[in-house]
DNA sequence: ATAATCCAGAGTAAAAAGGTTGGAATTTAA
DNA sequence: TTAAATTCCAACCTTTTTACTCTGGATTAT
């Protein structure tokens, strides 16, 4: 019940493409240095969500990637799905259901489709564009309350 | 994003127990051949259960487990917690929180404390009555849907 | 050209998952 | 009293997954 650094890392340099909409685009070193993570790495994880269509790279000096369509038109499933493989908790309940020899005697399946709902709800209901709106208020204050502080060296 | 076995046997097997309540004791044997699986790991399951005293255990001859108490009053998240230490997708959100160097700027920390309220929504609301009650008219319709047809040899 | 970038695949160390093994302790029934 | 049934416990083992790194290109703007 644990979501993995892929998830994690891969959402997070979604919501920086997504901050960065309409701007160009960024170069993998650029993203993968505001998370700490090697260049590699984030590579591995952006090519997943190049092949679901989700980014589009362009290549060469000054190359980079972007968003393939506005922030409002990508949900957080979208994204999970392209990095983890499915959104799924149990192959029971996936998308493309693990089949299960009991399953229609199986007193824990109505739990699982019930959770599976409720997760599949929020995922699908949150945009990259209103985590990006979350995260721009969200720095802003950070911004404001440190104003009045002296800066530390 | 996967729930492992540990959660998926193990709360199976309290719901026997749940459907089994008020009725004695039953064997770790015969709970462990409902599920197809090896007395000794679900032995390990029922161990953490048993720590968490959720069920009791009555050593010796005739010997076996139950539940501590009532179904109503254990729930999918009780369970779940004493299986695998935790419900919380990721650190930052369980109820131990682990430190995350940037917490208070992630961009993604409001959308996994949203999936992880839903969760444990879910979680806290479904009790081992709800499911073995469930499960117990699932039976119930099995069996009616196979009353008219002749029985396998 | 060349420098910056993407692309693909293999390799690897550590951790987690999913068990198994063997035996000690306790209780009941013959 | 002894054998059988049962839980309890600790350690061990194997396989898979995770989380990377490394190497060696291929592509393209300047």
């Amino acid at each position: 019940m644990k979501l993995s650094t892929r998830g994690r890392y891969g959402l997070k340099a979604m919501v920086d493409l997504a901050v960065n909409y309409g701007g160009g685009t960024m170069a993998i070193n650029a993203l993968a240095a505001q998370q700490g993570i090697s260049d590699a790495y984030l590579e591995q994880l952006i090519a997943a969500l190049r092949k679901a269509e989700l980014v589009i790279s362009v290549r060469g000096a000054q190359g980079g990637y972007k968003l393939s369509r506005p922030p409002q038109d990508i949900n957080v499933g979208d994204v999970l799905r392209a990095l983890e493989g499915s959104t799924a908790m149990l192959d029971c309940v996936g998308d493309v259901r693990g089949d299960c020899s009991n399953m229609c005697a199986c007193s824990a399946r109505p739990l699982w489709l019930k959770l599976q709902n409720r997760i599949d709800e929020v995922l699908s209901a949150t945009t990259l564009h209103d985590m990006a709106e979350d995260y721009k208020t969200q720095l802003r204050h950070l911004q404001a309350s440190s104003a009045g502080t002296p800066a530390k060296s």
